[in-house]
DNA sequence: TGTTCACTTGACACTGTGTAAAGTTGACAC
DNA sequence: GTGTCAACTTTACACAGTGTCAAGTGAACA
């Protein structure tokens, strides 16, 4: 996702407190996390968070972009790209995506929760959920050309189908309720995608 | 989910705050829905909200049940029980689920965005997740009775995969995304269903 | 007629966001 | 050394929203 950077790089400061975001709203949670509490864990003062980022919510869609990109997800999503088979590049790309969403959760669940109020944050969201979809749809292409797709299923369909197996929010807290571990709800996910798409 | 009402019947104000919150929250989204537009929408002032519920949170955990009621969702995913055959019976009880999810959608909404705040949200969350991967687990009982489950399923990893299906957050955003009308949700639900249960 | 209940009004304490203004500190330029 | 610039600090405040409190109203009912 968001592949495209400023040019510039990032003030020490300005990371550090995206790192600090980071960190709070994976351990407490959107709803729990304060300007200040961001400000304490960065050691800088709150106005200090304001020479940075405008406003509350501009932080926290900061945030996502900062994981991806600490975190290579172009990267690692497009590595499964070099997988030989069709049914091996599904496999990477659901490993790839599936393995990363633990490390945004807790930043994607302020992402929906800010959806209602702020504009930025919507357009955040829907952009990652085309950017799985668009991943998904060239992963399923692999499939096609590989023709193990059973006749029915159009490749919007299943990308359809992919792209509903691959939405972070209802996954993760799935995997916490049932107690899934890390390994097996990729497993799963995997499954159930050949599943669908092959006959 | 929430058979067990309180034995009076509600007040007449207090349904109608429950009915001004669900109106409010569907269409606004919780984020941007205040005490004071509940107030305005029921007709009373924002202090007499307060008579009826002590807290916000409480209220919107209310609402939820108060939905659960006055849809009737007992009684209608009860009915997928007289369904002939397991399958049918499956599908019964995805139709009657996923019919029902545009209903509480902005409501559940509303419930995920308190769960760093509020113990009582979390636990209504909790107990509607669960209430769900029940309802899963007695239909693919019956599909298990039929003996059309393929041999490598057990009922436990079915009853996974059918809660995943079923999970209201992501599903209800991606219909959204994805334009896709609620018939043609509902039935993409249950041939996915279909697919990972049945060989 | 008096009491009670549901509600109203107005005031206020508290928390969190965001803004504004003036002061500090260190680095770097000359 | 002196000046200056940027990043940050402190203090203060405006504003919105939640939740509380106290006193008042008005209709129903005994």
């Amino acid at each position: 996702m968001s592949s495209a950077q400023s040019p510039k790089q990032e003030s020490d400061t300005r990371s550090r407190i995206l790192d600090s975001a980071w960190k709070l709203l994976a351990g407490k949670g959107a709803g729990a996390v304060r300007m200040s509490d961001i400000a304490k864990q960065t050691g800088i003062s709150r106005q200090a968070v304001y020479l940075h980022f405008p406003s509350r919510a501009e932080l926290l869609v900061a945030t996502t972009r900062h994981i991806d990109q600490v975190k290579n997800v172009d990267e690692r999503l497009a590595a499964s790209r070099s997988a030989r088979s069709g049914i091996e590049r599904l496999d990477a790309y659901i490993a790839a995506w599936g393995n990363y969403i633990p490390e945004i959760h807790g930043v994607a669940r302020a992402l929906i929760a800010l959806q209602d109020q702020d504009e930025d944050a919507r357009a955040a969201w829907t952009d990652r959920m085309n950017a799985v979809r668009h991943g998904c749809a060239a992963a399923v292409a692999a499939l096609s050309r590989d023709n193990q797709l059973s006749a029915e299923l159009s490749e919007r369909e299943a990308t359809d189908l992919l792209c509903s197996l691959l939405s972070v929010e209802s996954w993760e807290q799935l995997r916490q309720l049932c107690g899934w571990s890390q390994a097996r709800y990729v497993e799963l996910m995997q499954r159930t995608a050949r599943r669908a798409l092959l006959r």
